[in-house]
DNA sequence: ACTTTTTATTGATCCAGGTCAATGCGCCTT
DNA sequence: AAGGCGCATTGACCTGGATCAATAAAAAGT
């Protein structure tokens, strides 16, 4: 019932977020998701002594915004994030949903400032890695610089994946690309593909993929009436994978 | 009239393509936009030496493709390119456009296997960086980690941005926006902001901005008519800036 | 110089998904 | 448990930009 009504943020087990400051990198149940991963023990160590850990938020605090001065990229330890691109008229563009393990901010690093925003979506916690640091260790610790480049190349990779939905796929194949994205990344985590609590809004939902609240909704209905899924209010359990996948496009 | 018939390719003079395998980073005119930026005299001599240059393409010919074997990033030295992610039925999103000294196929790195396609929109030349090697030295000279984490960071704000511009503007914002960033690239390299050639096709075009080839060709004749742009086939005039900066939203 | 192919323009029509509006439902507050 | 608020659903209608179709005009090939 405590998952029904969103009460229990997302992971806090995984992450131990009651202790997590004393939690270092090589106890945490995300190591193998994270940026420690290769490293050796003292290297550990070192990256252990820089990061802030314990920042914790609840839902829609903010994590950092473009007035924000740059100092840090984060790491999600657990709950969940939203990413936006702000106009100046209002509008903005959702960028992107951060899972534990998830790093937040590496937009930044070129001009050294925020270009977007990052809010929680329900009671969250991140690792902060001040990036001065971060880059000092990178020179003695190639393992460090490598899995850096690795992180940012795999958002990279993923943003123009999110550049083909946007630009080419149907609402249909955006709304399925989208619940199974989810689905890969709980499962990664060690939860259920099948089943999962959506933590974002239909309304964040609708804005990252390019479409209206209600072509989310409607499509939320009718992949029900047709046994692809089955959700109640933002419990979500996927039927027929398969058949999503089809969707996919 | 060389130039008009794009019988030139765009900034040939500026990279110096018919020599380009003697000259090192240190007399190339691209220098201050490109990876060596900040480097020491002897690193500088040290990242020469992995350089692979003269790889010379033709108008349509592919740089690499999903299928190619990881092995290098590129640094575009003439010429221009596109990025596309390629579907299995056939659609396509094309990513980006490439100028010279900006970089093509970092997000390869994550999974060492090409995630994109990029294509020569005209001759061109690029520099080749074996990945393996560039690695190796950025140990040693922390700079060049440095400028590889700005150039993958800047590139992934700029699809931020296109995210934003996919999933929220309008046609018209879309195509004002398009065009101001190339002027601003061209201007970067040294050439006018307001007059220039556009090395890509209108489907090209159409296809990077989510759009219709017709919708493209449309908007370009509306603009022309209400004095913006002077546009005759591929040969472009920027007459009102700031008016077309208002459109961008 | 002529033919073929490709690319661009323009008009007419259509439709996927947006917008507007009404209602419902969960959840918080007192 | 009653009222209020924000989010979600559903229906009716509308529209921006897609698609279809017909030329036109470059570019490429011969």
């Amino acid at each position: 019932m405590s998952q029904l009504n969103n009460v229990t943020p997302l992971f806090r087990d995984l992450a131990k977020v009651e202790h997590d400051h004393q939690i270092a990198c090589q106890e945490c149940a995300l190591y193998r998701l994270c940026l420690p991963l290769g490293l050796h023990n003292n290297d550990l160590a070192k990256l252990d002594s820089i990061i802030e850990r314990s920042k914790s938020l609840t839902r829609g605090q903010s994590l950092f915004s473009a007035e924000t001065p740059f100092k840090s990229v984060f790491v999600v330890r657990s709950g969940c994030f939203k990413t936006t691109v702000d106009a100046v008229d209002g509008r903005e563009q959702v960028t992107g949903f951060y899972f534990p393990g998830e790093f937040i901010g590496m937009d930044a690093i070129y001009q050294q400032a925020y270009q977007s925003s990052a809010k929680a979506l329900e009671t969250s916690t991140v690792c902060e890695l001040p990036y001065d640091k971060l880059q000092q260790f990178s020179t003695t610790i190639p393992q460090l610089q490598t899995q850096m480049l690795n992180r940012l190349s795999k958002e990279l990779s993923g943003d123009k994946n999110l550049m083909f939905l946007l630009g080419k796929k149907t609402a249909e194949e955006k709304l399925a690309t989208f619940l199974l994205s989810l689905s890969r990344r709980f499962q990664e985590r060690g939860f259920s593909a099948r089943d999962f609590q959506l933590s974002m809004s239909r309304g964040d939902i609708a804005n990252h993929l390019g479409l209206a609240i209600e072509t989310v909704s409607r499509l939320f209905s009718r992949f029900q009436d047709e046994g692809l899924i089955r959700i109640h209010n933002k419990a979500l359990t996927l039927l027929d994978i398969d058949k999503l996948k089809q969707l996919c496009g």
